[in-house]
DNA sequence: TTGCTCAACTTGTTGGTACAAGCTGATGCA
DNA sequence: TGCATCAGCTTGTACCAACAAGTTGAGCAA
């Protein structure tokens, strides 16, 4: 029987109705004060069932509003033909993928010349504490805060290519402008992790200490050494990153869904 | 100035111990009753401040034991060579590499036949509640639990390779007994999520509902159609997975690290 | 020594109270 | 009509109390 403490028991018959579709036409879940009294609860048991739903990033909530179901609309990322050079694309990938969506992309980009940290060091094979190029991206879709994106381009790669340490962007996109200087990427190195987001990263992201977030690494490679390293952030709720690999057979675009 | 409320900064001073690496030694945090006095505070506001940090996936805790820093040695997964054919492996490429990483492997293992489910029905391209072969794997490292793995078969490969649906392990491995049936896998499909667990997932993986799951699902092609469908769950903060694609030159075998 | 009990710690659960702060709609004044 | 105010809702923060339940080690008994 019931041997679960109550505050699971409200959890759990939530997690049942919103699972069933019950908030499906109206996110909003009922007021603490109603639960209290459909569970015979106190508020801080209520409030203890809440926000395990809220750490599972079922929910949310906001002062003086109340609670509501979190709708979650996944995006699709092919990160195997993200940047490639076999898919060439005009300029910003970023931008044509959520303009084909029927999206509105809007980012905010900044340059900065800064020493390289252990982790990027390690990637670029450079020294650490070497001068970096470091272009930042925060992304938005439709106004909602969607990624961060960070690239790392050492030091002797910059030299070469003075455009990148310039702040403005570059139209052609930065794989086509590095080919153009005869720097190619024939090969990259992508690292996928997911964790909780830090509280800098639930700031710009905008999200609740519940919701994870993915972590993309992208390192590449020229013929002879790596080139740059990309770090993304994503809400890890509202993105999936795909990859084909090999033949495909039969296996249309934008499909599973 | 502290505008910030209190279980906040109990949160935030305690984060920034650890990543200064004042319990590297002894993982042990001090006891709610000495945070109490520290920051002068209730109970419940202590608790408060420690529950985002294990909401954080920083910190977990034990009834009668106290509260301690997670550890998170990193489980690196290079996907693009996991199951390849160009990458001859023998046998179980999972116990191999955990072997190999020094730990110990151990895996329990059930075969059913199930009706396709909507998602896995779409990407094996065939009615969904047609008869598919589940086999399902639930793996531990070190009597740890670390992943699950379903792979659903579709029903017309299990009819030409009976063994698919038997109760015993296939030595060789799959991708080779059904290579020597002449099915060959000449592509595949990745998709990568991340989520908090589902209170199941958070059972089987043994994590609190603090640490998120990433959710790797393969569906592998031979030359003409889908032949099988594998969903992986790991613990998001103990796993990462790696794509080498293209030419990585001079890139060395495990690095960065 | 071995094994058991128990006190003293730990966190987990549940109840209560009070006030702060954000949002909305009704009211009423100009 | 237009606008400001405010009552009444919501969640956020902070405190208190009590008991349940898991862990450990001291100390006693066989």
């Amino acid at each position: 029987m019931s041997k679960q403490p109550k505050y699971r028991q409200v959890a759990d018959a939530l997690r049942r109705e919103i699972d069933s579709g019950k908030y499906a036409s109206d996110p909003r879940l009922p007021s603490e004060s109603e639960l209290m009294k459909r569970f015979d609860a106190s508020r801080n048991t209520v409030r203890n069932g809440l926000s395990l739903l809220v750490s599972q990033g079922l929910v949310s909530s906001s002062q003086g509003l109340g609670y509501e179901v979190r709708s979650h609309e996944v995006f699709k990322l092919n990160a195997s033909r993200f940047e490639n050079l076999d898919f060439p694309q005009n300029g910003d990938a970023y931008r044509t993928d959520v303009t084909n969506a029927g999206r509105r992309p809007h980012q905010t980009f900044r340059v900065e010349m800064t020493p390289a940290s252990a982790d990027v060091a390690e990637r670029l094979k450079v020294d650490a504490g070497s001068t970096t190029v470091l272009r930042f991206c925060h992304r938005f879709v439709d106004d909602v805060p969607w990624s961060t994106q960070a690239t790392w381009y050492p030091g002797w790669l910059a030299e070469r290519s003075p455009r990148l340490a310039e702040p403005g962007d570059i139209e052609e996109g930065t794989t086509r402008y590095l080919a153009s200087h005869g720097i190619e990427q024939v090969g990259y190195f992508d690292e996928i992790a997911a964790r909780m987001p830090t509280p800098e990263e639930a700031r710009l992201l905008e999200i609740g200490a519940g919701v994870p977030v993915l972590l993309w690494t992208r390192t590449g490679y020229s013929e002879d050494r790596p080139i740059r390293c990309t770090v993304t952030t994503f809400r890890g709720d509202l993105n999936q990153m795909n990859y084909e690999i090999g033949t495909l057979s039969g296996r249309k675009e934008n499909e599973p869904r």
